[in-house]
RNA sequence: GGGGAGAUACCAGAGCGGUCAAAUGGGACGGACUGUAAAUCCGUUGCUUCGGCUACGUAGGUUCGAAUCCUACUCUCCCCA
């Protein structure tokens, strides 16, 4: 049976700036047959975010080239806690937050691959074999063919020889290593890929497949995202970034990618996008030339907001970073219906407060909650940055009945960038 | 077990009886400039009914007055065994 990729997945991966390390003989393997290959997702919140972005993009590239994707959840691993990258022991989750984490990764993950098909991908959970796998089978069948001192070796675990480490992290490469153990046995699967920080836990796995199964299995890792300035990947003033429209709205996910930096940009855009080295060349040039324009980051915000999410939701994300932030005024507020006003700030906090014609800016910027204290607001309005309804207010401003968008609405800013809305009960 | 040093705001770190809501630097937020950038410059960074009120590890004490002095406790770090 003959085999020929759609393309050679590891030059591609190279020139996107996705390709770490692999073990010898990978690069063969995949030009020659068609390969199952997985990466594992740790049910470590019910979202997974932009984060994670990267680990599925390798997948989509393995379909798309050919290959079948295996996605994992932790069920079991997620259990255990996987020390790599960690600095102190972990907190262990409960089965319930487990549970619930596991749902909402699994409907996540679906989004991405496809599952019909010359190349349909699957889903497992590595709970379905741990859950009835004893201890004492597990020590017997799988801990005799690795030794201690192999263990130890591992950077994830000679990191924390100082600190400590309790024995449930020591054991998880183990754990791990199983699951590509298994996987290669019931599935075929012979490839595992993942962050680079997954090395370490990737060749656990390929061992105890020479020495349980007396196969051949490789590794393919990605580097981890650093940004230039050397803080985390994925984080903005909020938090995490999530793919989860409830916890980070379309608005607010678009926005992050249209915020990278311009020495970030093309690094991200080859990573986060399909598009072609061509395209994204000559982006890069129009960019150069005019870089006010941030051509590369509106479409690498554009591209990255479909995928993830939907033309919609990049419709509505691009019509309220226009109100909030091209050169929109009081009066093109106004001009917005009620539902379209709603679209528009859907990502935006808001809270609901009655009784607010004649309040003074300090009371109402405190009492909904928008500024922490009176205290913060005057600060604020003493510097300049309040604005009410896109227009910039001094401590003495009361709120009249004509500040109402639609009669319930008003839109308080502080800065550029921070905005809230409070909602008027009648 | 013995000896020593320390605990100050988001972080680092001064202050060592009143003039301390606490120097300085970083971070964060805001303003100017700009491209919703970078760099730069400037401002702000405990709460308040604007009278005050809480705050310098915790609890007491000395004093007209304490972050500063005393006592106990808790925790951290270093050296010796």
């Amino acid at each position: 049976m003959s085999f020929t990729p759609q393309y050679n997945l590891l030059d591609e991966l190279k020139w996107r700036g996705l390709f770490h390390q692999d073990t010898p003989g990978a690069e063969e393997l995949l030009n020659t047959q068609q390969v199952t290959g997985y990466i594992g997702f740790d049910p470590t919140a019910d979202s997974l975010h932009v984060g994670n972005l990267v680990p599925i993009m390798l997948l989509m590239h393995l379909q798309r080239s050919g290959h079948k994707p295996v996605a994992l959840v932790g069920g079991a691993t997620g259990m255990v806690g996987d020390p790599s990258g960690k600095k102190a022991e972990r907190v262990l989750l409960d089965k319930n937050t487990l549970d619930k984490n596991l749902r909402g990764i699994e409907n996540q993950l679906r989004r991405f691959l496809d599952f019909d098909g010359d190349c349909a991908a699957s889903l497992v959970n590595n709970y379905d074999w741990f859950q009835n796998f004893t201890f004492l089978d597990f020590i017997r069948d799988v801990g005799k063919h690795i030794t201690v001192n192999y263990m130890m070796a591992k950077d994830s675990v000679k990191n924390r020889i100082e600190s400590g480490i309790s024995f449930t992290e020591f054991s998880y490469q183990l754990v791990q290593g199983y699951d590509f153990c298994h996987l290669y046995k019931n599935h075929d699967c012979r490839l595992q890929m993942g962050g680079s920080d997954q090395w370490g836990n990737i060749v656990t796995g390929t061992e105890l497949i020479r020495r349980i199964e007396g196969g051949e299995a490789h590794a393919v890792t990605a580097p981890l995202l650093t940004k230039s300035d050397g803080s985390k990947f994925g984080k903005s003033e909020g938090g995490n970034v999530w793919l989860d429209l409830n916890r980070t709205s379309a608005y607010k996910f678009y926005q992050f990618w249209l915020n990278a930096a311009d020495d970030e940009a093309g690094k991200l855009i080859r990573i986060f996008t399909f598009l072609d080295q061509n395209t994204i060349e000559n982006l890069e040039t129009e960019h150069a030339v005019a870089p006010h324009l941030r051509l590369l980051q509106k479409r690498l915000a554009e591209e990255v907001t479909t995928m993830v999410h939907s033309q919609e939701a990049l419709n509505t994300a691009i019509a309220a970073s226009e109100i909030l932030f091209g050169k929109s005024t009081s009066e093109d507020l106004r001009s917005l219906g009620e539902s379209d006003f709603l679209d528009v700030f859907e990502g935006v906090d808001q809270s609901e407060m009655e009784g607010v014609t004649g309040m003074n800016i300090v009371d109402l910027l405190a009492d909904s909650g928008f500024l922490a204290s009176k205290s913060e607001a005057k600060r604020e309005l003493k510097g300049n940055s309040i604005s009410v309804n896109k227009e910039k207010v001094d401590e003495l401003f009361q709120i009249e009945e004509s500040a109402l968008i639609n009669g319930k609405y008003i839109l308080l800013q502080k800065g550029k960038k921070n905005y809230f809305i409070v909602k008027v009960k009648s």
